[in-house]
DNA sequence: TTTT
DNA sequence: TTTT
């Protein structure tokens, strides 16, 4: 069990790369505000991959309130000077629009991404 | 977003059926104990679908203590009086099996059964 | 571990209520909406205490985004036939108001409302 | 929100320090297993505060499962060659112990602490 | 209805 | 470094 869950606003627009392989990864800092909090935020540094990472790219950006759902991961990483760091993030399972800043999209509803296949059963089929 | 973490333990094994289009279907009540609670528990429906159903029938039973995450539904059906009721159950998409009450596996490790493929991607795939 | 999380919409206005202690409890169905889910939505039942309750009351209405974080309970009670009905409900800890439909709060920032006393420390107490 | 749940075992023994006002910090490492996941966990720094820092000091060691409950919080400090650093770490708000590795306590139960006061309503209260 |  |  590795869970996160936030609610905040994006600090910067996210930056899209590509892993050698082709993969899409997104990154950008959350402004997670603390409790009694104007001017006192945790800037929490998410990652997002493929469509996730996408789909950030192209919906969401600097301000943008959202709600990731993801896990807690260490990475390990060598500096500039030759020596090993290491870096905590979150690493996005889905984001949830919680705004829609720019385009005033005309259907409404919120637009969820999620990075896996969907495990929804229909209620009918249940066999009691 | 609509997430349930529960710690708790089986009131009875699991009952394993399948729906007419052959799907695996556990369902269980788990205990779990209140704040200040020895004999103060909620009993909540846990329904479990596919693998996740048969490897609780396989692996846990009365008493085995497991964590589920899942989200929280609303399930409607006919009462046997012909009346419409509504039932609240979980459906787990993970159980995580926290002791490993009979057969005490050699290997020691713990086992998370899960309900979708998985998203992990190694830390040196990322471009920066 | 009992925890919920919840993003949705109220169904209706919070009814607020007074035990005969003089507390007050709010409740509302909370519309959820499942993932694909334009019309397809599972309506929880969230109650709430004291101050979160009367907050409830005075902030937000039928059609309000919230995310409510709470603990899943079953609680007994006896219908009107005489017959003992077990109810599953989300109590909640606290809710975070997402929108603010009606009143265009002058103080710009999101309303969170909290059951229990924080426990915030600054970071420049950490010995170490 | 800002909400972090973790499974794992400690990574070494808790240390217990105290700040010039008297408050106790605990802080260790969790071992926090990766899916498909031996020799492949996160090692996550979790700090605690006054009783659930006595306690983790107390109860718990290094090889002791827990689940912790938290927030993910930025801290800033000032490196030993003087330039600033940011480390994420758990502020823990309840430390569930999920087995109790050396003293076989005889009452059975699992302990949960916990930094908060309880708002936990008995059932029969609710006027509805 | 129920778990430790 | 940063969001509203």
């Amino acid at each position: 069990m590795n869970k996160v869950i936030l609610v905040g606003r994006l600090a910067q627009d996210p930056e899209v790369r590509y892993t050698q392989s082709g993969k899409a990864v997104a990154s950008f800092n959350l402004a997670v505000n603390r409790f009694g909090g104007q001017n006192n935020a945790d800037f929490i540094p998410i990652v997002a991959w493929e469509k996730l990472a996408e789909s950030a790219g192209n919906n969401i950006g600097k301000g943008s309130k959202v709600l990731v759902d993801g896990r807690l991961q260490i990475r390990s990483y060598e500096a500039n000077d030759g020596s090993k760091r290491r870096v905590a993030e979150v690493v996005a399972q889905s984001i949830e629009y919680l705004d829609r800043k720019q385009q005033a999209s005309e259907n409404g509803g919120d637009l969820t991404v999620d990075s896996f296949g969907k495990d929804v059963f229909p209620d009918e089929e249940i066999p009691f």
